[in-house]
DNA sequence: GCATTACGCTACGACCTGTAGCGAAACGCT
DNA sequence: AGCGTTTCGCTACAGGTCGTAGCGTAATGC
């Protein structure tokens, strides 16, 4: 945005020089790039078919975005960032829920699971994509996480040495790992499995005494 | 491999009439496959190139894989399945441990992590490549898990109603978000800071008292 | 008016795709 | 020996995408 141009280069002026771009055709582009995200796939969007559709050539495409994963990322914007983040209710059991919930609800949006694959491809590909994306696609929301966290220790709802980043890569991690291999399916149970599991862990009530359980 | 040929055709004798493949070519299709992933990547890996480093033409790999999937996917295979899966060693820390290990070391081999987020794209297209890659790839691997966890349900050292495949998600999805994300570092802090969180929880001792351990 | 940039549009060479077809080779079967 | 079948090396095809270059024109700031 301009705002960020602004931010990078306060020397440059808002205005470039020139003739300024149609914000139309970025709005075209993107929306173009979503519908077809969800019926062709990461692997078959074309830059072509997605100029098509948008009633464009390829030349403005290119000119604001370089590659095909930042055209994606650009478009299921801002869905990841945003929707990860929680705000500190004062109960983290509580926090650690929707947390999961909100993965959950994140990662079934078909253009999201569409779009995240692809982006882990490019990203492996060319380094400085990673901190292009990163920011804006979850470091911003480790940093709010890691906050969470550090309130719920202080009030002593939690351990310390808890590492945030490990809490925050398997609420989302397992979330995500889940739709893959499975699908979007029972995924409200998994939401409270996930969290009762990591809030509790897997060990046994301290008294075994009654341990038999099942069988 | 012809022992599933037998399997699964009983009927169809071994060799199927007319002039047999060429085990070399296989050899040669899967040994280039897995080099050329490791240099341009899983988006950039054609047939094409993957046909002319092997020496052969791309007719005689589309007689064997029906798609860059399916290639991939045997050119890294047994690396998946093998790898995730824990003897039951009688103790159920040191077996979640040790699981968390292996995905480490699993999602640490470049070649891996490079046909992944491929295979997930390609999966999405294709809904009948998951069912022929899935069971070589986790599901028997999950299965194995769910028999120890409800051994340690058994022992008493973990929860009744522990979702195996939660935890297995957990361990393997926490393991691969973080190499996604972070890269390569810091892995075996990773996977020992993952299994206490799993076994423990995030929640605060109620009392200490005599326990503390190790660290 | 001038410089600059975006736009619509066309075009280029390069590459990859999946399939078809040729003659020859390698097997099982009769 | 002959037949049917499949693979192999090789060539070729039509179709698509890629990323860029270039044209004339439009829209802005100075």
């Amino acid at each position: 945005m301009h705002v960020d141009t602004a931010i990078l280069a306060p020397a440059i002026p808002a205005r470039p020089a020139g003739r300024p771009r149609d914000r139309r055709l970025d709005a075209a582009v993107l929306k173009a790039t979503r519908s077809l995200l969800l019926e062709v796939g990461y692997r078959d969007l074309s830059i072509e078919a997605i100029a098509r559709r948008a009633g464009v050539h390829r030349p403005a495409i290119y000119r604001r975005w370089r590659t095909k994963a930042e055209l994606v990322h650009a478009a299921i914007y801002p869905a990841g960032d945003l929707t990860l983040r929680v705000r500190d209710s004062g109960d983290f059991a509580r926090d650690l829920r929707r947390f999961a919930r909100n993965a959950v609800r994140l990662f079934s949006r078909p253009e999201v699971m569409a779009a995240i694959p692809g982006l882990m491809i490019d990203i492996r590909h060319d380094p400085g994509l990673r901190d292009r994306l990163s920011p804006r696609l979850e470091a911003s929301a480790r940093a709010d996480f890691a906050q969470l966290v550090e309130r719920a220790v202080a009030r002593g709802e939690a351990r310390p040495h808890i590492h945030p980043d490990t809490l925050f890569d398997a609420l989302a991690g397992t979330v995500f790992l889940r739709i893959v291999t499975a699908g979007a399916v029972a995924l409200d149970a998994l939401a409270d499995d996930l969290t009762a599991l990591l809030l509790r862990g897997t060990r046994a009530a301290r008294r075994p005494g009654t341990k038999g359980g099942r069988r």
